[in-house]
DNA sequence: TTGTATGCGTTATCAG
DNA sequence: CTGATAACGCATACAA
């Protein structure tokens, strides 16, 4: 009851020609005299020919198809991030295949073992989870072993190795020169509010603490749970109250938020808070949150530009990193 | 520089067998002594072969592959979806590939097509944007034909025809209730905010005014950009003031505590305010929005379940159409 | 239990 | 410009 897929055969018997020409037609080959073409193309539309691709991965070993892993879809960066990859992959005919692994190194390298036996052209890692911490390296290895099998594109993230293209954000940069400004402002106890070891959050860390240490204050680091009510508890347990607060992400963030509301804080003359990722849950808040926006659409549109020059093995000379700068959106939370 | 792929002639050699049995060992079949399946397993343990997809499709005429339809990844509703279908087939090895299609038609026709040239087992369609406006049957047309190649599958939506099966919120009752409750607690204005025409919203409207006009009162239904400004905005702009208002998804919801709080109003004393979704705007507007769960996790699931029914065809017998029911997850913008 | 031969639908090489 | 024909890697019916 499927038998109704038409074949090569097929319609080279209908026109009147040879499988080869009709390969050739379909592939847009010039040593096709226009007569036949026009004659075989008739016959394609007609019964509406399309070519198995199956066959034509066995022969060609592409389906033209990028491998994204990511590690949850339940968050708007990741979903925001694989969206526009997604878009600008399509343009260039390119299909994707996803995967979502999880956080643990399990997950990942299981997962990233599926999307490779897939034969995917090149394989895209979206978060900087997959960065590991950038020091031990036995948490990236699997990246380096799938580099060797397909290139491999690091959306917000660096993973060092041949075949591995990053693309980072500048985050240390602007945390510096944010939280320079919260203390130019008068600011004194700044907080830093993380989840993760995870290689963006240790640039963040990074910014923050040459900052607040270049002005002679103590940095102050601390890690809580991504959750919004986890994080507002956490900030209310503490024992002093901080005047400024730089967030890892928009969802931290609303906790902090949260927490200065319920602490009678007036925001943003008691406390700056400073969140990242500019999401919606920064325009949800209120008072609205002044968020680092860390250009999600242009990191995106130029990794897949830098996979198709990798991919068409054009001249170009592609740089292992690519870094892209940050800016602050101002709204409500800060000065 | 990339001819390391080993393939099964390889295997058959190393081991000293015929490609059958590599092929039997590889497939599990039963017909295999001991022996050799361990000395087969070994050689492939050793070399680290893994079959082609593309020969294996060729032949079987299927990848493992589902067809995810999506019109956006950048809302939150339809990321958990494809979040939560991906993890579901994977438990069964199935793989998804996935495609953004936009709202408008042509998009979503053009990119139903490019799923289905890539010979996928089954699609799915995420959202009542597939559902069209439930009258127009043109606007569903593609649906009906793709099903008359592939099993097709809509997560909150409503398409009739052969081989196309629906999962769909009990969006109507639910909105009925809630909207009775919100009569019973006094509310004598109030509005429903909507952003589409789509089947979903259609169905939340219907519940809405019939518990609206039961009681005597007269429906009041909003159209608005689905953008929170623009929602505050069209709030501002009305000449009298609601006392309630259901919204037909967070984000709306949010334009309009934005809006109740902007004109001084208490929630939820002057006005209440529901959403739609559960998601994560709810908890981060402050305060934080009661909103109605749709239970995405589970209708997913049931999606898949039935899903891998149908490609197995054992005995079930698969309903059109599966019914699920929402519940209101009280918050602070209710009483 | 194991091996042989064939088909799956393309693309590509090589004659004509 | 066009047509045979050989890969491509696997599953499977058929033989042994």
């Amino acid at each position: 009851m499927k038998k109704d897929a038409l074949n090569i055969y097929d319609i080279a018997g209908i026109a009147n020609v040879s499988i080869a020409t009709v390969s050739r037609v379909v592939n847009g080959s010039d040593k096709v005299s226009e007569s036949t073409r026009a004659k075989v193309l008739k016959v394609i539309e007609d019964v509406g020919y399309t070519p198995n691709v199956f066959a034509q991965g066995l022969g060609l070993n592409t389906m033209h198809t990028v491998g994204i892993l990511v590690p949850t879809l339940d968050d708007h960066y990741m979903s925001t991030a694989v969206d526009c990859l997604e878009k600008e992959l399509k343009r260039y005919g390119y299909d994707c295949i996803l995967s979502c692994s999880g956080f643990e190194l399990s997950g990942k390298q299981s997962k990233c073992e599926m999307l490779l036996s897939k034969h995917i052209d090149t394989l895209i890692l979206v978060g900087s989870t997959y960065a590991g911490n950038g020091i031990d390296t036995f948490a990236t290895d699997y990246i380096r072993e799938a580099a060797k099998k397909v290139p491999v594109f690091i959306v917000n993230g660096n993973v060092s190795g041949d075949n591995i293209y990053a693309s980072v954000c500048d985050d240390e940069s602007v945390v510096n020169d944010v939280t320079a400004g919260l203390i130019g402002r008068g600011r004194r106890n700044i907080l830093f509010l993380t989840d993760s070891h995870s290689y963006s959050s240790n640039k963040k860390k990074k910014g923050y603490e040459e900052a607040v240490e270049g002005a002679g204050l103590t940095a102050n680091v601390v890690y809580v749970e991504n959750d919004i009510h986890a994080v507002k508890k956490s900030l209310a347990d503490l024992k002093d109250r901080p005047d400024g607060i730089i967030a890892a992400n928009d969802n931290i963030a609303v906790g902090a938020v949260k927490y200065a509301v319920s602490a009678g804080l007036s925001i943003p003359d008691d406390i700056e808070i400073v969140g990242y990722n500019n999401s919606i849950l920064a325009i949800s808040s209120t008072p609205e949150i002044s968020s680092i926006d860390n250009h999600t659409p242009e990191i995106c549109h130029d990794t897949v530009e830098r996979i198709m020059h990798n991919l068409n093995d054009d001249g170009y000379r592609l740089s292992n990193k690519l870094m892209i700068s940050c800016n602050l959106i101002q709204r409500e939370t800060t000065k």
